[in-house]
DNA sequence: GCTATAAATGGAAATGATTTTCATTAACAG
DNA sequence: CTGTTAATGAAAATCATTTCCATTTATAGC
C-alpha cells in the first residue's frame, strides 16, 4: 500500500519497469521498509518489518528482492563481518547519502559518516581516474571503512 | 618444517608466544602457505595447500589459526563477494605490502593495487586523523576497495 | 630428558545464512 | 477478461564456518 504519497508511481517503479520487473506487493514493501530505515539493516531485519504489515511475504522473497534491488544499483550490500550481509538504500532517502563506514571492530557498531574533508572527494576521483585508466577498468562504485576501537570500547579497556 | 632459513626462529614465532600460543607443526605450515601465496586464499585453498604436504593437518585447524592471525592482526580478513572469506598475510611477504583492491563485479577478479597516487596516502592519514578526532574512534587500519568492470568483461559487452 | 598440565587438534556433528526447487499464485499485455 | 510468464512461499538443500569432545602435543618445571 504504501505508494509514496499521492502523485502516482513512486520514483522506483519505471526503473523497475525498465527492466522487465514486476510491481508486486512484496517488493513495494520492501523498498518501503529499506526507504524509512535508519541502521543498517539485515535480511532477517527487513522479514521481520515486513512480516509484521504483510505476514504472508516469505523470507526468500526478501533475498530474492534485495538480489535484484543490488544488482540494479539500488541498494548497497555490506560485509561488516558479523556472517549476514546488511543492506543500505542507495538513493531515496537521507539514509542514502553516499557515504563510507567506522567500523569497531570490538563491538561491531558501525558509524555512517558523510562529512568527508574537502579534498577527499576530489581525490577520490583522481584516484578512480587514475586506476581506470592505468588497468582499463571501469569503476562504477567504492567501498571505504576504517576499522578500529569506538568511544565506547577504549574506554572499558 | 618450513623454518625460513637458518637464522634460528622464523619471525613471528616471538609473536606468537608473546601472545601465549604454542608453535607447532600446523602453524609453522599455515603461516608457510600464506607466506608464499601469489593470490588471494580461501581457508579451503590454504587447506588443500597444507594437507598436499601435511594430510594429518584438518580444516578446523586452518579456521581456527587464521582466526587468531586475524585477531593479532598478522593477516588480513577480506569479503570480495562470493560468499568466502580470502585471507592475505599482513607482512613478510612481497604480497602483503599494503594496498589496495580493484574488484570486478561481473567475473570477481581482484586486482592489487600498491602505487598510489603521491597524494593518496597523505589524505588518508589526514582523513583518518579527522574522523578519529570527531568520533573519537582509535582508527587502526582501513579497507579500500573500488567496484567495477574489468578490461575483460569490458569486452564481453 | 621426563612429566604434568593445559593448549591444540581432528573429525564429526551442528549451525545458520543464503539458495534452490517446485507447485501455486498473481501481474499485466493484449 | 484471459493467457502467458514472472513471482512467490514453504520446505529442502547448500555450504562456509563453528562447536563439541575425546585424543594428542607443546612446553614449563623438574
Ligand atoms: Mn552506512
Ligand atoms: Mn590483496
Ligand atoms: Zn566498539
Ligand atoms: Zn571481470
Amino acid at each position: 500500500m504504501p505508494r509514496g504519497n499521492g502523485q502516482g508511481p513512486v520514483w522506483w517503479h519505471g526503473r523497475f519497469k525498465g527492466c522487465g520487473y514486476r510491481i508486486t506487493v512484496g517488493r513495494e514493501v520492501i523498498l518501503d521498509v529499506l526507504t524509512k530505515a535508519d541502521r543498517h539493516l539485515s535480511a532477517e531485519d527487513i522479514y521481520m518489518k515486513v512480516h509484521a504489515a504483510y505476514p504472508a511475504i516469505g523470507l526468500t522473497t526478501i533475498y530474492r528482492t534485495l538480489e535484484i534491488l543490488v544488482n540494479m544499483g539500488l541498494v548497497f550490500k555490506f560485509d561488516f563481518g558479523d556472517g549476514r550481509a546488511r543492506y543500505e538504500l542507495a538513493e531515496g532517502s537521507n539514509r542514502s547519502t553516499h557515504h563510507h563506514h567506522l567500523i569497531c571492530t570490538n563491538c561491531k557498531r558501525v558509524v555512517d559518516y558523510t562529512d568527508f574533508i574537502d579534498d577527499e572527494i576530489e581525490l577520490l576521483h583522481k584516484t578512480e581516474k587514475g586506476l581506470s585508466d592505468k588497468y582499463n577498468f571501469t569503476i562504477t562504485n567504492h567501498l571505504i571503512q576504517f576499522y578500529g576501537l569506538c568511544d565506547k570500547c577504549k574506554k572499558r579497556k
